[in-house]
DNA sequence: CAGTGTGTTCAGATATATCTGAACGCTCTT
DNA sequence: AAGAGCGTTCAGATATATCTGAACACACTG
């Protein structure tokens, strides 16, 4: 019991940890903290048990988990006889992370490329500086789909793994 | 005189979408405006003209100068007889703003490590799950240090480096 | 078919980050 | 030594992103 409760705590902790580093990342904070409670817990965790467990609004819950699955980093799963929605971590939820994060530096390229498109040809000393500034994001977006080779899978749950699998309808 | 119009009309563009990317990255939007004219101008900029060119009080450059220092993007340049603050970009920008990341990566994983520290020995699966999860930083992290071996230094204005460096002093 | 529980949406409230204007200290000039 | 110009700081204003509560549509239950 005394084990359970400094868990709980962690747990707390953890998530509001989570909590700034999201929003250190340009991410909502709430996002951030659903996503670090999917990664705690390991196994689905109910709609309503979120926003308990956060202490926020459903409403909250709803559009934070649209932006997680957006980002296919969560999985809704219905179970038969339960009207709740459940969420768990996507499989490849850290490779989807860094598909996002490759694809936000290519906009962040591409938004220099059309400055690049639109200058004169004699030009010539901003065109070199303005590539030299794009090669940056190149540099970092080809860093990262080297990284999505090395991204391991999230853990599941042990428990999870064992639980007869025709009770989950995953969408 | 025609094409000097389309290019200060260029300028101005780039700056205000390079203010909104340093927005995505979690940056004030101002310091990714003055970086991106100093990119955009290549010679060194006077700190009276970056408030003119930005439309911004000198409270304002200040601030966001700071931060770009800090971050060892730009340089100050004081000039002989000359009381006013000049600016360019640093010559190891790129690499410069690498290791920002590198670093921001390292605080999100010394987070989640944090609470690993914390977990009790019995509590395994948390431990795996949290695990996994730093194990993304950290493949990040190492992806990043790649990309700084690859991060090419920025142009230099070719004017500018014609002049004589004696009339400079660098901080 | 009324009633309950569910997730979504949206206008408005709230919290937060960002920018401004005024006051200040400093240096250089005269 | 007074004045002008510079960059910095900070309280307050502003803008923006975020969260909430109420209304809603839908599905299941009795």
């Amino acid at each position: 019991m005394d084990t359970a409760l400094q868990i709980d705590d962690l747990r707390d902790d953890f998530i509001a940890r989570m909590g700034v580093v999201a929003a250190n990342d340009g991410m909502p904070r709430m996002s951030g903290q659903v996503f670090a409670m999917l990664v705690f817990e390991g196994e689905e965790v109910a709609f309503g048990d979120l926003a308990k467990g956060l202490s926020v609004s459903r409403a909250t819950i709803s559009t934070s988990i649209r932006l997680l699955e957006e980002r296919g980093l969560i999985r809704r799963i219905n179970k038969a006889g339960d009207r709740q929605d459940y969420f768990k971590l996507a499989d490849d939820a850290y490779a989807a992370m860094t598909r996002c994060a490759i694809a936000a530096t290519r906009r962040s390229k591409s938004e220099i490329d059309a400055t690049i498109d639109k200058l004169p040809d004699e030009a010539t000393a901003v065109r070199d500086r303005l590539q030299a500034f794009a090669g940056f994001y190149e540099a970092i977006s080809t860093a990262l789909e080297d990284a999505t080779l090395r991204v391991s899978q999230p853990k599941h749950d042990t428990a999870q793994s064992l639980r007869p699998a025709d009770t989950e309808i995953e969408q």
